[in-house]
DNA sequence: CGAGTGTGATACCTTTCCGGTATGAGCTGC
DNA sequence: GCAGCTCATACCGGAAAGGTATCACACTCG
């Protein structure tokens, strides 16, 4: 049994006339006759009784036609199920990320993008460092991954696109003697103590501060490094040292802490997309547009507010 | 597309493998190659990846799989729904009765062997005397009719079948003083008076009884004529004079009636199936089947009782 | 690094079967 | 009883499915 089977039977049960039916299925009717008869055997039944005046539906054949019609209408789903899937338009979506793509804003202004435009996509979303990501990856749990900079053995089989990048800023205890200035310049730290985070999260961000800081005369003595910008923060409320932080964690109004922008520190803390080469994902991608549009209407507003 | 390409896709999305799939579909791996590329271009998107150790499913594939098992299902389905419905086994009868098809206990009979047997045959019942039978299988409204016997017009085009007879009994009112004999002789009842049916309703039995009442060498003198057993039950309750009825109107035990069997009156009532002539239908053969399965058994509890 | 192996794709041929044309058989209705 | 309508049958040509041989590519392993 064919779906072509099922199409002309349809149009001859709604027609109930083999010559009208075959002319509006475009074929001749002997042809259709044929078509008909073998699907009659095929199913061991007669569809059709054959009366005078063209053709009847057989008590088999009133059962078969709403099971026909539910067959060709479950065919068509099935194809633009697929279509769909390949334009991105449903399907699901695992997303790994780092707590920066967070408080940035940029994962959360994605999430409710997709759930306004796009509700079929399902999303499942892990925050993981870059090493869980990389492992991840390898073993087929996440699709897409967000990530400051990936483990360096894993550039060779990840894609990496950078979508979004923002100004760092230093993180000060409210109660040291630089909390009251309004704008600093980078040569005047040149004594303080530093918490830094580790260079592998992060190195074209870390590299930018040393050589910056080297080009104003000092090299910045780190007293502690941490993971997590939230970490960090925590530990200058501490009192441990300053930390130069993205500026979006600003927002977060931690107790003890107040930020400053720093002149001559032109350096940016950046987010990449990340995905397995070679990987075709309609959705994947549709993601990632949708990144980079949420990047660029915060860069825009940002700017604005600056 | 044809339900051969979702089979060929369903085998390689299984196996992920070509000539695995092939093999399991008793074809060669060249062919399947080519169904699934035209199933591809058909559909405009790809739902493989080939990779170097076999295949995998694109986004597309992944959403098309699913649909596609449930696409061939469905016209599985749909398959054994005709051939359920050609063996009888599943439909719709819609039936017109006689009341005396409901006393008898022919019909509730068969009614609940339906309910316990075929529970998806649905079922539709119409009381409509004679008349009514025939116009409505002119009009398609039925598909069986249970009569004593049909308008004399009708037997051109509706096939008659006996399924059932039973004894006629005499109905006498309590008051009369024939209700004190236990057994009674038809030349008894010359000078009696009579309520009768009209022929039409029962030429058998009619001609029957007026033919035995002859034997005996009179002519029943007939006061009123009154279509329904349960009607002649009650004038004969009133006094009206007595009737001959089937004797399973006796067991309704109508208020001042009694009913008596007559000696010499060797005559049945009798109830056929009718249908249209050259309409095959499964469930009406299952069903006058059952009828005759009934009826038989009716027939030897009632005469294990007498 | 080169031969070997396994995979799907391509080329080409054979066979099946779908669709077309011509015609027959059966019933209806004038 | 004959025209007219309808579906079935017979037969033919061509599209398309399936088979065989072979290629291209990539990974593997010595």
């Amino acid at each position: 049994m064919e779906l072509r089977h099922l199409r002309y039977f349809v149009a001859v049960a709604e027609e109930l006339h083999f010559g009208r039916a075959a002319e509006r299925l475009r074929i001749a009717q002997p042809p259709l006759s044929r078509q008909i008869r073998d699907l009659e055997r095929e199913i061991g039944t007669a569809l059709f009784a054959r009366v005078p005046r063209g053709v009847e539906l057989t008590p088999a054949g009133t059962a078969f036609l709403p099971e026909a019609r539910l067959t060709l209408a479950q065919a068509e789903r099935a194809q633009r199920s697929a279509q769909r899937a390949a334009k991105g338009e449903t399907g699901r979506l695992r997303v790994g990320f780092v707590e920066a793509a967070t408080h940035s804003g940029i994962l959360p202004d994605v999430l409710s993008f997709f759930r306004a435009h796009l509700p079929s996509i399902g999303l499942s979303l892990f925050e993981l460092d870059p090493l869980q990501q990389a492992e991840a990856f390898q073993d087929g749990r996440i699709d897409l991954g967000i990530l400051h900079s990936p483990p360096l053995d894993a550039e060779r089989w990840l894609r990496v696109e950078p979508v979004y990048a923002e100004p760092v800023v230093l993180a000060i205890p409210k109660s040291h003697r630089l909390g009251g200035r309004a704008r600093l310049s980078l040569g005047g730290l040149a004594d303080e103590s530093f918490v830094l985070f580790p260079r592998h999260v992060e190195p074209a961000m870390y590299d930018g501060i040393i050589a910056r800081c080297r080009a104003e005369g000092f090299s910045p003595r780190v007293v502690q490094e941490a993971n997590g910008w939230h970490t960090l923060a925590s530990l200058v409320s501490a009192g441990v040292g300053l930390a130069f932080v993205p500026r979006s964690i600003s927002s977060f109004q931690q107790a003890g802490v107040v930020y400053r922008a720093v002149r001559d520190l032109d350096v940016e803390m950046s987010l990449s997309a990340v995905w397995k080469r070679g990987e075709r994902s309609p959705v994947r991608e549709r993601f990632v547009t949708a990144m980079r549009a949420v990047a660029g209407k915060l860069s825009r507003s940002a700017r604005g507010a600056k």
